[in-house]
This record gives structure tokens, C-alpha cells and sequence, in this order.
DNA sequence: ACCGCATGGTTGAACATTCAATGAAGGGCC
DNA sequence: GGCCCTTCATTGAATGTTCAACCATGCGGT
């Protein structure tokens, strides 16, 4: 018998505080590399990240939900995402010839160049602001870490079906 | 004299694949984490950062601005936070006394009640999810990596005025 | 062939965040 | 005291994201 239902394990000061330095570093950060991309290139991070993912991709095209799953939003928020990218002239759409559910998403010339012009600003934005503050001991460190939660969130998935 | 207007430094595998991991991977936690918050608790991360704050502060109220600036949220959306938090009964405002200006936002013995109802749930996710999976030394290093960014982004202020 | 269910993708409304504009009050300077 | 400039905070509109509902197609079993 246990008075307690089972008593919260806390963070120690230690782990507080890095866990709070994440939170607002990452807050900041992103909120700074999304203003750049914006205000000297007119697209916003997730855009940006869209365009990356179709740029490297076999033919320059992938099946809409494959790219929801590489930048980890849902499938709603590609779509929109993808929709302002296509008013702009930036990626097209068009039917999956195998399936017919199916609609591949490519880059354009447009979208290409846009791309290559915003790359080089980023990713100084990303040395500046974190890479190169990080050390690369560190910065491997972050990247084990952050390799380790996305593991353990792709499979324990919130939806979970079978028990 | 160089043909290029500077080349740009891309980053080598590694730290690509660690900046993806870390970008991929924050969104999926802080996804998780929000909706855990959500489900069991009807807060969404944001409200329940407020909470914390002003929490921990003395005698549990603290001005908007200092709210504003331990989150790293931009004044406008404290202001609305505040003001979901306030219409549930979670948080009070009342004018400052010493200066005309200010508003003193103070959480209430049912934002209390709410927060540690909250609290066991949401730091046992951020256990499961990123602090278990991390090892001290690695996480220690996520601390350091993100005390330096926000350090960096805290003074290179993008509304430089005087440079 | 047909049924039932899972998957792929979109849609529009609800909700949260950003952005620009606003008003009220403090502080320095003459 | 009056002026100017800054800071504090809010407001409402524009934009982006989430959520639930939806339709179409594929796939497996019978």
C-alpha cells in the first residue's frame, strides 16, 4: 500500500535547466532563421523545408504524403503548405499515374532557383545562430539526442491502435 | 578579386544530419508534448509555460513584459495567452500600482490547482521523450548548445537599432 | 463481383500566432 | 510645465496550423 499514486520523478536543477534553455533557444532560433528566410526571401521555414526535401528527391518529385512524413507534419499542413508554394509559381501538382489516389508534388524551375538563392543565407543563419556556437563534440551530442527522440516518436505513436 | 560573392560554407554530413535530426525531432516532441498537455489537462504548452512562471515568481504575479520575456514569446501573444488563461479562471490581471503603465498578471489558487494536476503528466513526457533517452553527459550538452544560442540571439537583435 | 476497411489527399472552420497600428503613461530636457 | 521619445500593453486583421469531416481509390476476403 502507497499513500502516493506513484510520486513524480522531477528533473534535478541540472536537467531543469537544460530543458529550459531548449525550450526558449529553440523558440528564439527558429522564430530568427524563419524571420531571415521571410524577410530576405519571401518564404517561411516550412516552406523552405518543402522545397529542400523535393529538390533532393529522385526527379525532383514526391508523392505528397512520403513529404509529409520526411518534414514530420501531417498531411493537412502539407497540403496547405503545398498550396501556397504552387500559387507561387514554386512546386506543381499533378495525379500519381500507379495509384490513383495518389498526387506527386514537384519543384519548378521557379521554385529551384528561389531555393538556391535562399540556401546560402540560411545556412549561414544556421552556423551563426548554432552550429558554429555549439562545438562539434556538442553539436554531435544534440544530433544523437535528437536522433533518439524521433525514434522513440515515430513508433510510439500517439494513435495507437493495437495495444 | 573572386568571381563569387563569397562562397558559401555548407554544412558537412554530420551536421546536416544533425540539424535535420534536431529540427525533425523538436517538432515531433513539441507535438507529443502539446498534445499529452492537451488531452489530459485541456492546456496547451504555451499556457502551461505561463503557468509555470508565474508560479515560481514572488507572490505568484509578475508584469507582462517579464512574462513575455522569460518565455521568449513576443508581447502580443502573452497578451492573448493571458487572456485564454484569464477567461478559464486560471489567471487574474490587475493594473500595476507603481507604474500606470504595467499589469500584473497573477495565477490563481485554480491555475495552481491546474498546474500541478499538469506538471506530474507533462515532465514524465519529457522524461519518456527526451530526457531518459539522452544520457546526462549528452543532454548536459543540449544545455550548453542551447544556453549559447539563446545568449547569441538574446543581444544580436534583429530591431538593431545602434550598430 | 462485392463488401468492408484502410490509405491518400483535400477542405473549411476553429483556433493560435504574427504583424502593424493604437493609446496610455513614464522620463528626460529645455 | 510642455515637448518628445520610449516603454507597456492591447487590439483586430492577416496569416498559418490543427482538427474533424469528407470523398475517392486501392486492397483483401469471400
Amino acid at each position: 500500500m502507497n499513500g502516493e499514486t506513484t510520486d513524480t520523478d522531477w528533473l534535478d536543477q541540472n536537467q531543469q535547466r537544460s530543458w529550459r534553455a531548449y525550450l526558449v533557444g529553440t523558440t528564439l532560433l527558429m522564430d530568427r532563421l524563419d524571420r531571415e528566410l521571410r524577410e530576405q526571401h519571401n518564404l517561411a521555414m516550412p516552406e523552405y523545408e518543402i522545397l529542400v526535401r523535393l529538390s533532393e528527391a529522385p526527379d525532383r518529385r514526391m508523392r505528397m504524403a512520403l513529404l509529409a512524413d520526411s518534414v514530420s507534419h501531417s498531411r493537412s499542413r502539407v497540403t496547405h503548405t503545398v498550396a501556397r508554394l504552387e500559387k507561387a509559381g514554386l512546386v506543381r501538382r499533378a495525379a500519381c499515374e500507379s495509384d490513383g489516389r495518389g498526387v506527386e508534388a514537384s519543384i519548378t524551375d521557379k521554385g529551384m532557383a528561389a531555393l538556391e538563392s535562399a540556401a546560402p543565407t540560411h545556412v549561414a543563419g544556421v552556423r551563426q545562430f548554432l552550429v558554429d556556437l555549439a562545438g562539434d563534440e556538442d553539436f554531435a551530442a544534440v544530433g544523437r539526442v535528437f536522433n533518439a527522440v524521433t525514434d522513440k516518436l515515430i513508433d510510439t505513436n500517439p494513435a495507437a491502435d493495437i495495444r
